[in-house]
RNA sequence: GCCAGGAUAGCUCAGGGGUAGAGCAGCUCACUCGUAAUGAGCAGGUCGUGCGUUCAAAUCGCAUUCCUGGCUCCA
């Protein structure tokens, strides 16, 4: 059930298995193009289009059973039943025969029938028979034709064929789709498209697709040479080549830093627990087929974690803890395992072991909501750290099965939303849509070219406290229950890896970059000269790779170039009379015969404040 | 997991029933050159894996593994 649409989904701490919206808003900075600015013109020019494009798939297959054809973000789709699969050849066939249709110039007629007239209207097409008998009594049921086609549908349409831009559309691809998303349900092939008010915005779109397909972190991850998988060993394992390496390096020291300054302290825990472990935390009734499977061992039976919490309660448990010791903010880089089923694997983004940004914070009731406020002010930090700045939150709240105490549940609600709105967030509320064991906020980001991702998530835990029977003792000498906050900030270092790669491009900020500095001699008279720079960086635990072969010049800044390495340093003749360097900084202008030690300053900055240039 | 497509040298890709091809990368040699590709040469795959059809398979068929695009967006 899982799609690729999900991967912006961030791995759950807990129990839930990853449900998300998948928002896709390309042109951040033109509003022409965002679902949001997407007056009805757009969607009901995508959803005519859809009717256009289920005309011309019949004219080729008169015998096709057609099921639904909605409008989405920056297009449409129809899905199919059909008497063979699809070739990308007939999307060129439908795309043809649709523009015959869009000269046409014919009129969308809308139809107000009875029930009993539509069931007559489309008795031999059984999927639009369900979705009549589906109807409410009380729901006018209409038709739109144009041509030979019409279709059940509320509407609202274009007026006429002519009102659609015969050069704004395109077929994009064909995908097999079950009907209403049911696995049990037959596989019809949907055919993707993307319409546009006129040729210049699809252009743009189809532009905007390029982009996607270039800053792909698959790709860059295998051009900068920065990580791999094999199925040979396991798919779904990631491999981190040295340059990869260095980067999640600078990540997890700038992580854990800030951790010990924000008031956590940081635990190790087991990657394999027995079975107890997961039948008390319910991971076993609730999440087996989502776990790998066990492995047996002096007749027990072992698991591989797929989730910290159990592991940090077991420290929580090792001795008494008195109300005075609360509250503990514990965090883990705990490397997780999950069966992720083998469609949804992608890249770094949904794989099978990943390891988390994980912490656990347990305290008194008091303590919540400066707790949570915290968390939340703290998942800011990250993320702006990294130069995330427009972050929308989601608070999910109780949903009808659910475990705990209502009040405790309106009360975490009202803290999370507390802390929301100190931080003057924007914010959506799904009602309902919490984990049944307890509300949460998450977090989503927009990326450089406008994509949302679901990164840090806070939840509430009302159900391990309680099946693990944790208790600190308060002030009046009775054995409470102490609250528990699991929370994310980045979700796993390989997805954030992932988003921040395709976030910048490859062009990571210096202060994570693999490698920081390119030195790059003129010619090998002056590798001597930079031998020099070389020691005296890497004595200021610069990271520089002096490219001392024997290529011409042109040749190193271009290979440097495309390794997107924040600086190059020219050194020539001159620039070694005066101790000096000439700068060809990645992106900008180049600047010549600049002091060393000024070079030195100015780069040493850029990395203690983690510039994001 | 399901539907469709794919898997050919480290990378990107061409070819297609008669015993494999390009560019880049790599290696060697020459060149020592001021801001995105110096030139020449060499080496490198049995065409994902298994089984089958055939005189003959990378090319056809079946199976399998992995990869890619999708699988709630309610007429």
């Amino acid at each position: 059930m899982a799609s690729k649409k999900y991967l912006n989904a961030p791995f759950y701490p807990y129990l839930t298995l990853p449900i998300s919206l998948y928002i896709l808003e390309p042109f951040s900075n033109d509003k022409e193009h965002t679902m949001t600015d997407t007056n009805d013109k757009l969607l009901k020019l995508r959803h005519s289009t859809a009717h256009v494009m289920a005309e011309a798939v019949l004219q080729i297959f008169p015998e096709a059973k057609i099921a639904i054809g909605p409008a989405i973000e920056n297009g449409f789709y129809y899905d199919f039943d059909l008497p063979r699969s699809l070739k990308p050849e007939d999307l060129e066939e439908i795309e043809k025969r649709m523009q015959e249709i869009m000269k046409a110039k014919l009129d969308f007629v809308k139809k107000v029938v009875t029930k009993d007239q539509a069931l007559e209207i489309f008795k031999n097409q059984p999927y639009k028979l369900e979705l009549i008998n589906e109807l409410p009594e009380t729901e006018e049921i209409s038709t739109y034709t144009q041509g030979e086609f019409t279709d059940l549908c509320r509407g609202p349409h274009v007026e006429n064929t002519r009102d659609l831009n015969f050069k704004a559309f395109k077929l994009l691809n064909v995908a097999g789709a079950y009907w209403r998303g049911d696995e049990k349900r037959p596989m019809l092939q949907r055919i993707y498209g993307t319409a546009w008010d006129n040729p210049k915005d699809l252009r743009a779109h189809l532009d905007w697709l390029k982009e996607v397909e270039k800053r792909d972190h698959r790709r860059l991850g295998k051009e900068l040479d920065l990580f791999s998988l094999h199925e040979e060993a396991g798919p779904g394992l990631v491999y981190w080549h040295p340059k990869g390496a260095r980067v999640r390096h600078e990540i997890e020291k700038f992580w854990k830093n800030e951790h010990y300054k924000n008031g956590y302290e940081l635990l190790y825990t087991p990657h394999v627990g027995k079975s107890w472990l997961w039948e008390t935390s319910g991971h076993l009734d609730f999440y087996a087929e989502g776990m790998y499977p066990e492995m047996i061992m002096d007749k027990a039976n072992y698991y591989a974690k797929p989730m910290n919490c159990p592991f940090h309660i077991m420290i929580y448990k090792n001795s008494m803890r008195s109300y005075r010791d609360l509250p503990f903010r514990w965090a883990e880089l705990g490397t997780v395992y999950r069966y992720e089923k083998s469609g949804t694997l992608h890249g770094l983004m949904r794989v099978r072991g990943f390891t988390q940004d994980d912490a656990h914070i347990f305290c008194t009731p008091d303590q919540m909501e400066s707790e949570i406020i915290e968390v939340l002010r703290f998942s800011l930090f990250f993320l702006k750290s990294f130069g995330f700045e427009k972050i929308q939150a989601y608070l999910s709240t109780r949903p009808e099965k659910a475990v705990g105490d209502p009040a405790l549940w309106k009360a975490a609600e009202e803290s999370l939303k507390k802390a929301i709105e100190s931080e003057k967030l924007e914010y959506d509320i799904d009602e309902g849509g919490g984990a049944f064991y307890g509300p949460k906020i998450d977090l989503k980001i927009k990326d450089a070219i406008g994509r949302s991702w679901q990164l840090s998530t806070i939840q509430f835990d009302f159900n391990e406290p309680e099946r693990f029977g944790m208790t600190f003792v308060d002030t009046d000498g009775k054995e409470k229950r102490p609250y528990m906050i699991h929370r994310a900030l980045l979700g796993s270092i390989e997805r954030f890896f992932g988003v921040y790669l395709e976030h910048c491009a490859g062009a990571f900020p210096v202060w994570c970059a693999p490698v920081q500095v390119a030195l790059i001699p003129v010619a090998e008279a002056f590798n001597d000269y930079a031998r020099e720079i070389e020691t005296k960086l890497k004595a200021m635990d610069v990271r520089v790779w002096a490219d001392l072969s024997d290529d011409r010049m042109n040749q190193k800044i271009r290979k440097a170039q495309n390794e997107k390495i924040p600086y190059m340093l020219v050194l020539g003749e001159k620039e070694a009379e005066s101790k000096a360097i000439s700068l060809r900084p990645r992106q900008g202008e180049q600047k010549n015969l600049i002091p060393f030690d000024d070079f030195t300053q100015f780069l040493m900055e850029k990395i203690t404040n983690k510039d994001l240039l």
